[in-house]
DNA sequence: AGATTTGTGCTTAAACATTTA
DNA sequence: CTAAATGTTTAAGCACAAATC
């Protein structure tokens, strides 16, 4: 065997010296890249410095940042500046969050949207197949939504503190085809978005697909803390940021009003551009006290407002509404044309009358129920909460042990009949101390099969 | 008036030296933008080469190929080694083609579908709005389609002589959408695609957004020539190729099947991915007598194969399918996911229910009789035909004079009250001699009206 | 056919900025 | 508060490859 006087050495990695080809840096790159997904590298794992890297293969130090570099573009590791290269929370595995109707798992992970109300929608439906109209449905016409079902959508949009007028609106295909649309219009690969600690794990899989940066920003019960927003606007060119004002996904925490007033003001004086997801509007505006508007009010120029009927009203016709800016206007349309060419009008016709016919605020009542119910039972299993916690949210975040393995966790919880997702999986940077899980409450068939799950889920915690 | 030395210094472009700030590269690359956006720099104008401008602006002339890569990466310069740098045709402008009836030109634009088979399109979904399943179509279930929507889709490209399983196959939300899929999912910024020259302006749209830069490849009238893509590989890594074979967009040649064996053997070679557009095939398998089949069934492990409904059976329901091979299998879901999460399965189960009954059918017959009367029509304006040219086409490619301004052109024309799009719109690459003009024959309501256009632009074109 | 023109890709060099101890 | 550690950014140098003349 050959005698490597570097055994002893205490790098974190140390690529085989031999095995690098020209170009080096594509080299290097390969071989972290192969060494990080086959595990040998968990995450968190500090990689060597730069200098130390290159002092250790003979080559220039800013070689190694161009390998670091090709590695951080894929998302498999981040650097900061005075600590070092880690590697990714997670880097090595897909954490898209999609439905998985394929095994009879309960299901406390995807965040379905309590589908009992559909049997409404149903009969809606056939209802627009009736229309004597229904033909001119057909068509490639008006793109981004007829005049009366942006109307009816402005409507539905009123109640929230959105106030648009039809050249500022536009239909699309759901709440995460529009971050996708908004992303890819407003930004370019290597720009950096700002995010809470915790957020949207699809929205991390979106960045990380667009090649587009997320700067975690710590907050606390009133939301992201405009401090540290600031602090990290000045260091680093920051280009946008992403809001779930109304109950952000995961830590159902609502962005109090008069926080929304001070992140403005940073988001105001750094040009950043403001995407806020409102999926949850229907449950905050008018039901929580502190409620008084959304972001896009404070920044109409600078922000996109998206807006799903997904959660509220039905999730299989992927309707979202998006406002914005007239500065976004003809970016936004040339990407939505791109992307969709137009979302089918019979599915928007369908949610537009479910708006018009007043049956959406009948879904909407009978969803707040099924979530009301659902979180009373959850609170008698788990009493414990947070301060700043949405009330009423289709999921909850719940406080665990920080000691656990949140792969094998995930996996535990399968064999016994239930998927729950680690709080790992929405870590937009860093890792951190505190753990949780999210409970999806609005993914079960019935409050029987809730309960069944809450059972083995805390008697899996003990 | 101040006296510029170099004004007689035969240099296409001459930054102002005083203009240039820290860092040199970048403050090169933003006046070179805004001159080519301001109209200065024609397109098609040569850059000086990167040498010369170096020593003009006393810098090392990698720091010039910096700031040319940057305007590069826009889409609005490209660069061929021994030849120099070029402004791009369509640098200045989108070339984004969609539907737009708020004026009341005649549109030999865009390529709408002889929307009049819409009538049929109605009464089915009137039937599945009647189905007692109606509700099962309304949650999030089945992101990829339902089995047996799937299986409809698999029988409705059967004839086209594509054969898969219900685990290479997903129903998403029309050709376009597939497209942006296809792209995100399997290249990275900066990938190279081979197209042909002329191609399909909505895919070069969509490249320059996902920033992946095309290599255009010349034809003749069998399709692309495989000795000069072969030529193109061996030069520099191309990473994909986007063909569509059926009827090209807008030349409406279709690749012979002698040429398709040609074409998959390189691609095979050189490991390319290929996108196979096969929004046509309705118009072509069991028409054409050269047709044998797609070439997805040649390279079934490096391709996607799309299959959009919008042209042949229904535009407004936005359902395409998309075929690929088991190694894309994985990153294919999770885009489609990203993107869409699903395609409503309303929409689809229409289109599966008109295959199902056999009303596709119908309509896929009067759709070919109106573009047979379309073009009936068109050639007693325009008999001089080009070899290689599909007979039944939406849109015919016609030779016009070359020394016309193509903006110009389409300016005229719209004033004389028709809108069609110049050649230039379609170029993937280089200028080139040959002039033409794509005329869509099926976005008129009529053909009086058709005709009536026909008039005006024989009459304009002289 | 060989020299010249022109663009590409990789590596190095140096000045800089931020974080941490 | 300063020094050390560490990543970032810009520019230059050089070998090379393709196209042109």
């Amino acid at each position: 065997m050959p005698v490597n006087s570097f055994d002893n050495y205490p790098m974190s990695w140390k690529p085989d010296k031999k095995a690098l080809k020209r170009p080096y840096y594509y080299s290097i790159a390969e071989l972290l890249e192969q060494d990080i997904i086959n595990g040998f590298l968990a995450p968190g794992t500090k990689l060597p410095p730069q200098r130390e890297l290159a002092d250790f293969l003979d080559l220039n130090f800013t070689t190694i940042t161009r390998a670091y570099k090709l590695c951080e573009f894929k998302g498999l590791i981040y650097a900061v500046t005075g600590s070092g290269t880690f590697v990714s929370p997670n880097a090595a595995r897909s954490i898209t969050i999609s439905a998985d109707n394929t095994t009879n798992l309960i299901d406390f992970g995807f965040v379905a949207s309590f589908e009992q109300t559909n049997g409404i929608v149903a009969e809606v439906a056939q209802k627009v197949a009736e229309k004597n109209y229904l033909e001119k449905l057909l068509n490639y016409n008006d793109p981004t939504g007829i005049p009366h079902q942006k109307t009816a959508g402005l409507n539905w949009m009123e109640s929230f503190g959105i106030h648009a007028d039809q050249e500022h609106i536009a239909i699309v295909s759901g709440a995460q085809n529009a971050l996708a649309i908004a992303l890819i219009s407003l930004f370019e690969p290597g720009n950096r978005i700002a995010t809470d600690l915790y957020t949207f794990s699809n929205f991390i899989e979106l960045a990380k697909m667009f090649h587009i940066q997320l700067v975690p920003i710590p907050g606390d019960q009133f939301g992201m803390l405009p401090d540290e927003l600031e602090k990290q606007c000045c260091q680093t060119k920051i280009h946008g940021i992403f809001l779930i004002p109304s109950c952000s996904n995961p830590t159902t925490i609502m962005i109090s009003d008069f926080r929304k007033h001070e992140l403005a003001a940073i988001i105001r004086k750094h040009h950043l551009i403001l995407i806020e997801d409102d999926i949850h509007a229907f449950l905050t505006a008018g039901i929580v006290s502190d409620y008084r508007q959304p972001m896009f009010n404070l920044l109409p120029e600078q922000s996109v407002y998206i807006c799903s009927t997904s959660k509220s009203l039905c999730s299989g016709l992927r309707v979202a509404y998006m406002v914005y800016g007239d500065a976004f206007r003809k970016n936004m349309l040339q990407s939505i044309f791109n992307v969709n060419v137009k979302t089918s009008s019979l599915d928007a016709e369908v949610i537009t009358e479910l708006i018009l016919s007043g049956k959406a605020h009948e879904i909407v009542s009978q969803k707040k129920q099924l979530a009301q119910s659902a979180n009373d039972l959850y609170k008698e299993y788990f009493p414990a909460g947070q301060p700043g916690e949405h009330p009423l949210s289709f999921y909850r975040w719940l406080s665990i042990e920080e000691d656990v393995d949140s792969s094998q966790l995930e996996v535990d919880l399968k064999m016994r009949g239930i998927r729950v997702f680690h709080s790992d999986r929405f870590l937009s940077g860093q890792t951190t101390r505190e753990k949780y899980l999210r409970i999806a409450l609005s993914s079960t068939n019935s409050l029987d099969e809730l309960k069944l799950g809450l059972d083995i889920l805390k008697q899996y915690l003990g």
